[in-house]
DNA sequence: CGTTTAATTGAAAGCAGTCAAACTATGTGG
DNA sequence: CCACATAGTTTGACTGCTTTCAATTAAACG
C-alpha cells in the first residue's frame, strides 16, 4: 500500500489513511511535510503541562502516556500512545497542553511544526478530514476509557486494558496470539484504571489463575483470548482501526 | 458583540468565537448556516449509538448527556451538553455514533447537515479552527472527568461535578453567586461520576452539613464557593471557557 | 388524591485501599 | 564474578469507602 516503507513517518500516514481515501498528492504531501527525528530515552517528557508548544510529536517507535496529576499529587494516566499517534496535536489552537506526556519506552518521535500540518489540512481536504477522524478517534477512546473506570469492576478493567493493547498491537502487525510485550508497570497500569498498584497485582494474578492470562518476564500471553474479550467486554469498535485490523478481530 | 441576538444559532457562535477571531463574514456565513429547529421533551433521544448520522445537532437551550451502558447495564454518562455545545460532530468522519445522546431537561435543538459545516470549515480556515478548537475543549473536558473519576473520592468528585456546572452557568451569563437550576437527578449525578445514587446523595448531604452546599427544590447554591472550588479540586482552565467567563473565575 | 418518580435513611457486606515487608529482576561498580 | 543498589513485583493483615439491599419520606403530576 504504502511505497515508501522506510519513511519515518510510515505508521502515521497509514494510520490517517484508515478511515480516510488519500489520493497518491496527499500521500506525498504528507510524506514531504518538513519534521525532524529524535530519540527520547525511556521516561522522558515530550509535553509538559501548561507549556506553549507550536510543535506536536509523531510516535514512529515505542510507547508513551499521557497523564495528569491531582492537586494531592494522585496521576491519572488518560491515554496509551502507540507509533503512528500523533501527540500533541491537542493544544493546538487551544493554547497550552493540558497533559504532561511521558515515553514508557524508549522512543524514535518525529516533530512536526502544528502550522505545516495545519496548512496541509486546509490545502487537502482529505487530510483535513483525515485529521478530524484521528482527532475524534482519540475522544471516543478517551470516552471508553471513562466508562471503564467509571463503571466496571477491577478485574474487568485490567481485562479490558490488556485487549486494548493486544488489539492495537495486532492492529499494528503484531502477530495475534503471540505473546506481547507490555511496556507498562504495575504501578502506570493502576494509574491508567483509577486503581493501586498492589489491586492490579492481585487482580492479574487471578486472571493467571483463571488460565486467562500467561506472563513471562515482561511478556505477556492470552491464551484464551475469546473468553477474556468477553470477561473484559471488550469491543474493538471504539478504536476504529483500519481494515485488516477489524478483520482479525473475531479470530 | 453579537448583532443578531434572537437567532438561533447565537450560543453556538459566540461559543465558536470564544478561541478564534471570527470576521464579519465568518460571523455571518455561521448565522446563515441552513438549519431547522426542534424541540425535544426531557429525556428524549437526540442521537442513538450505533446509527449513522449525516447531522448533527446544536443545542440552543436546555440540558443534555451522552452515555455508554457496558454489556451489565450500567450506565456512564461522558458528558453534559450545554446550550452552545455542537452535539453529534463526533460521528462525523467515523461513521456511526458510539454514544447515545439524552435530553436532561426539555430542549431547543438545531440540526445542521454535517456536509454544510464541513464545507464551511474548509472554505472559511477561522471558521475550521474554531471548529477543531470546539473539539480538543471536549476532549479536555472528557480528560478531567477521567481524572476526577478515576482518582478522587467520592466528596470532591461530585463537588467538581457541581463547580463545573456553575463555572459554566456563569459562563453562559448566569448571575455569579446565585442558586443554580441543577437539571441533574442524583442517578444521573451517580452514573456521570462512577458512584451509586445512595452515595451521590449522601455526599451531598455532607457537603451541605459542612456549610459548602445549600439545596432548595431543584436548586443548588454554592455559600462558600471559594472553599468549595479549594475541596473540589477545581480549576476551570480545562473548560476553555471563554474570556468575560474567565474573568469571573477568581471572585 | 392517588400515583409515580426522586430523595433520604439505616444496616450490613464487600471490593479495593493502605501499610508494611519480603521477594525478584536488573544493572552497576569494584 | 560478586556485593550492592534500585525498581518492580508479590504477599499478608487490616481498614474503610462505597455498594447493596430495603424501606421510608418527600415531591411532582394528572
Amino acid at each position: 500500500m504504502l511505497d515508501m516503507p522506510t519513511h519515518p513517518l510510515t505508521s502515521m500516514i497509514s494510520r490517517l489513511a484508515d478511515h480516510t481515501a488519500l489520493s497518491g498528492d496527499d500521500f506525498a504531501a504528507l510524506a514531504g511535510l518538513p519534521h525532524s527525528v529524535r530519540l527520547y530515552e525511556q521516561g522522558s517528557h515530550l509535553v509538559r503541562a501548561g507549556k506553549a508548544f507550536d510543535e506536536c510529536s509523531v510516535l514512529i517507535s515505542g510507547f508513551a502516556f499521557s497523564y495528569k496529576i491531582t492537586s494531592q499529587g494522585q496521576r491519572q494516566i488518560v491515554s496509551i500512545h502507540h507509533p503512528g499517534d500523533i501527540v500533541g496535536f491537542r493544544q493546538i489552537n487551544v493554547g497550552t497542553a493540558d497533559c504532561d506526556v511521558q515515553t514508557l519506552t524508549r522512543c524514535e518521535v518525529a516533530t512536526v511544526r502544528q502550522s505545516s500540518l495545519r496548512d496541509l489540512a486546509y490545502n487537502r481536504t482529505a487530510i483535513g478530514n483525515a485529521l478530524i477522524a484521528n482527532t475524534l478517534i482519540d475522544a471516543s477512546i478517551c470516552r471508553e476509557w471513562m466508562m471503564n473506570i467509571g463503571r466496571r469492576d477491577a478485574r474487568t478493567r485490567v481485562a479490558h486494558l490488556l485487549c486494548e493493547f493486544a488489539a492495537r498491537l495486532d492492529a499494528q502487525g503484531a502477530a495475534p496470539g503471540q505473546p506481547y510485550k507490555l511496556p507498562m508497570s504495575q504501578v502506570q497500569i493502576g494509574d491508567a484504571l483509577g486503581l493501586t498498584a498492589v489491586h492490579v497485582n492481585r487482580t492479574i494474578k487471578g486472571l493467571v489463575k483463571d488460565g486467562l492470562v500467561t506472563q513471562d518476564h515482561r511478556s505477556i500471553a492470552f491464551p484464551a483470548w475469546n473468553i477474556l474479550k468477553v470477561q473484559a467486554d471488550f469491543n474493538t469498535g471504539y478504536l476504529h482501526l483500519g481494515q485488516q485490523a477489524a478483520a482479525s478481530d473475531d479470530s
